[in-house]
DNA sequence: TAAATGTTTAACAATTTTGTCAAACAAATA
DNA sequence: TATTTGTTTGACAAAATTGTTAAACATTTA
């Protein structure tokens, strides 16, 4: 059937990550859904038949989404250390405007019993840790497990933006000193991963 | 009135925190917390009168808690490096039995609506800023603001314990491998806080 | 323009989840 | 032992959430 495309799926989906990655709402109705989205709750059901499918939906494509994000620093040709410069960049910006993404993902993860994902990052998951192996037997990272690196990596980057409500209690910060701190961290994610 | 503690209120409410803080159900419903605790659903109203009021208890307590293991590492005497290492130790561990009690808190405040805490960690906060402040001072860490110091701990060390799921799927590891590795992270983590 | 087709809406229905109550039960105590 | 009091249970009720339908609406196209 030929669809008019008004764009209403796609605002339904895009708003449905906004709330579920960009606002942490993880326990969101369909109903909060469409009111963010400023649309009759019916619309969910006719373009998504149930809410299982709209989540689900949602759930593959951020899947697919942090699978090729991730992609990215595993395959790039560039030296090593330019290469992670530049995905810290990129994926912090990512993160800062969807920090609960990958929390949505584990919270889904968790809920339905471990949903496998058909593309098998194992591959490119091996060949990163070559590199990163291989950048330890040249000098030029401090020696240990590949998968801690990408530990580090990780957790620097996302996890105080998932702290953020705390963060901002906790140093009586306001989003603007917290967002500056975020900048700075690009930085400073950095420097501690290359520090010997 | 006289109570005849049967110890059922205090196995339903640990149920509610291992059903959400270890096995991170953030959906999980009255019924799935009772069949958890093997118990009749009708003694969660019996105890708590409702859904709500046990979650607002386990919010609270799960915020106290982790109030108290935070001021931990704020307060003690000991040398600054001796008390950082006492602490990766004693959180680390207790991160690795409920890896999702931040992700818990966190999701609460997002659907309520910035619960706040009565409990000002402002002052603690601040001295031990102090604290990492004076040990950048005389040269033993990398200078930085303290709260990257601080960001940079507690990412380390639970973030990895959050995204277990995945990482178990990426590096093709079960349980026992991936245990191990976090109790491996412990020094790591406390190296990658000092290095210089 | 009229018919056809896709979109949106409101009213309604079904399902899921939560809450209430009275009766059964068990332990303490008079 | 009988009574009292607190606990547990199942049946039921209420509320919240999700799903369906028919009609109104808008756009395309014959």
């Amino acid at each position: 059937m030929a669809t008019r495309d008004t764009g209403t799926e796609k605002l339904i989906k895009d708003t449905a990550k906004r709330v579920f990655f960009a606002e942490g709402r993880l326990h969101a109705t369909t109903q909060d859904i469409a009111d963010a989205a400023g649309v009759n709750r019916t619309l969910v059901n006719y373009y998504f038949r149930s809410k299982d499918t709209l989540i689900t939906q949602v759930y593959e494509e951020g899947m697919n989404d942090l699978s090729q994000r991730l992609a990215q620093v595993m395959e790039t040709e560039k030296p090593f250390r330019e290469r992670i410069e530049d995905f810290i960049d990129v994926f912090m910006a990512d993160s800062m405007e969807f920090p609960y993404q990958e929390t949505f993902l584990i919270t889904e993860m968790n809920t339905r019993g471990n949903l496998y994902h058909k593309e098998n990052m194992s591959e490119k998951v091996e060949n990163f840790s070559k590199q990163i192996q291989a950048e330890m037997d040249a000098g030029r990272l401090e020696k240990m497990d590949p998968i801690h690196f990408a530990m580090n990596m990780f957790s620097m980057m996302i996890y105080p933006l998932v702290m953020k409500p705390m963060y901002k209690q906790f140093y009586s910060m306001d989003d603007e000193q917290f967002n500056r701190m975020m900048l700075e961290r690009k930085q400073l994610v950095c420097n501690m991963l290359f520090k010997k």
